[in-house]
DNA sequence: GAATTAAATGTAAACGGTTACTATTAATGA
DNA sequence: TCATTAATAGTAACCGTTTACATTTAATTC
């Protein structure tokens, strides 16, 4: 592999100005900057990061730290992990994955965190001293790249009224964390501006429990119900609920999820979802996080992206 | 952060000393191992890993190189991309995502490479200078990490039969590489020896074009039949088919999927499979790599693992 | 007890870049 | 015209670690 002296001496020239070529062009007369960029491309000439790093105290190395208790392969996280990587690999850096249950952080130029508790700012959080972008959360005081839990659950939420449905009944996820809360909120709120009840049931996030949920309320209700759920497996769940009842979908329960990451594709019929984009989001955060590097841990605000209401065959014909 | 140097000053001996105590600490009289371990622990010493890379001539970063035209985002890569990415941490290396629409490969240690058509070899894989480790495909003269695809179908295939169904269909996916030859043959030999006639149909890796060529044969078959797929997908394209012709699986139709990553679970009735442990095959990718690195390139050797038949709902009750 | 060998530590020079400073030349201005 | 400044190129030191070699001290040999 080709070294900054090899381009130098080959275009006799100093190490310096062949460094400047490439870091501050217009500093080199336009005569060496060509047999420089000659040399260069001559002798295939591609730097060395880890030398660089060196210099600039940097690892050039991004932690992704994922902190969900279950199962961090996920659908959704490894979304995010290719978005993440895709964004990194084009600058240069690269990517280490870190879980709960790995026992450092150890160094890195900066890190992407998601799944937390709320337990894990004091614990976690507030120790890093490497620039930190928050995934999927919002925390006041942290740079942050999420989605509008609360307006895509209004969107949703509107969307079933619209369509004749006002028992309607909301399926979260029995977890303390702000994008649950947002998502509730988005719910309660349009049902109380439309003078309608609002009924919440949290419960753990499977699939299997949302079934046997909705199954128990189906078996009772007789007028057309629709369930907005705040992911698309207690969806799915709801969907085989009424599917074993043997009642209609959409006709007599209409069923919505959220997050729109594949398994929403999948489940027949297929679901009406809120979906997140999230490997662009991924990218956005990686993007927020080395600009943030750049400018020597500056805040740079958030990111809030607009959920997309995916209308499918759970809520329509 | 502390640096040899300062670990050094602190213990009043030199730097070489100290990196001697880490790198082969017999050399080192107990007295001062001691004196430089304790300076260690109060500075809270980590190496510096860009150091290291830049005296070593390494990067310690390798590289994930995803070739799949389609969709790189499938659960099947981005759990391969977990297990390498858990495996690589542990020894302080990092990862970077390549696909086929990135320009270059750039500066690496090593790579895993998956998706790849038969034209890679010669267009990619056999310009690398680095050691490359192969997942899930077998090539003559690479080391990789593969599951025994033949034996996998020979399984799900004598399942079928021992459950009383002698129309068997082969669903495979229309490309050219060697694992799907091999899930192939698995199919045909298997048939074939017990006098069975072999019918192979090749598709597009979709749901939904699996649905419609099995609701073509099963609106014409009266007998009880089954299909082995050669992919989840496939596999829940064919339950939708039945599904809309009112046939009861598994009496009716009898279905089998290939892969056990996610999908099979959330179809319903859930998909008997063929499970690639495919988390812990990216470890062992990554394991198989580093050494592979740290022994100048020398032949690891293949890892082929036993596929797992996981026998659901959809070929039993 | 002088010569040889082994063990334990230290010194200096790399690795491939960048930063900070110096030196040269040309252009500008009073 | 001579001093000042700007533009351009070069030199040397450093980032944190390891390699190769040199030095010191202690142990062994005859």
């Amino acid at each position: 592999m080709a070294t900054l002296s090899d381009v130098a001496r080959k275009a006799v020239v100093s190490k310096m100005t062949v460094s400047r070529v490439i870091n501050h062009p217009e500093q080199v007369s336009a005569e060496l900057r060509q047999l420089v960029y000659n040399s260069m491309k001559e002798l295939n000439y591609v730097p060395n990061y880890a030398a660089q790093a060196l210099v600039h105290n940097r690892t050039q190395v991004i932690k992704l730290l994922i902190l969900e208790e279950m199962d961090t392969t996920e659908p959704y996280y490894m979304n995010l992990l290719a978005g993440i990587a895709i964004e990194l690999d084009q600058r240069h850096y690269s990517l280490q994955l870190v879980t709960r249950s790995s026992h450092t952080i150890g160094r890195c130029d900066g890190l992407i965190v998601t799944g937390m508790r709320e337990t894990d700012y004091d614990h976690i959080i507030s120790h890093l001293e490497q620039p930190v972008i928050l995934f999927g959360e919002n925390k006041k005081g942290y740079d942050y790249v999420d989605v509008d839990n609360k307006k895509g659950m209004q969107m949703v939420t509107e969307h079933i009224l619209n369509h004749g449905c006002q028992k309607i009944l909301f399926y979260g996820i029995e977890i303390d964390e702000p994008f649950m809360r947002s998502r509730i909120e988005g719910y309660e709120e349009t049902m109380k501006m439309k003078q309608l009840l609002p009924q919440i049931n949290l419960m753990k996030n499977s699939s299997h429990i949302a079934q046997f949920e909705a199954e128990k309320v189906l078996q009772k209700n007789h007028e057309r119900i629709a369930f907005v759920c705040a992911s698309d497996r207690l969806g799915i769940g709801v969907v085989h609920a009424a599917q074993r009842l043997g009642l209609n979908i959409p006709y007599d329960v209409m069923v919505t999820g959220f997050d729109g990451v594949f398994l929403d594709r999948i489940a027949q019929p297929k679901l009406t979802t809120i979906r997140q984009p999230i490997v662009e989001m991924g990218k956005t955060c990686a993007k927020l996080l080395l600009d943030k590097i750049d400018q020597d841990g500056m805040k740079q605000g958030n990111r809030i992206y607009k959920p997309e209401l995916i209308i499918r065959n759970s809520t329509t014909t």
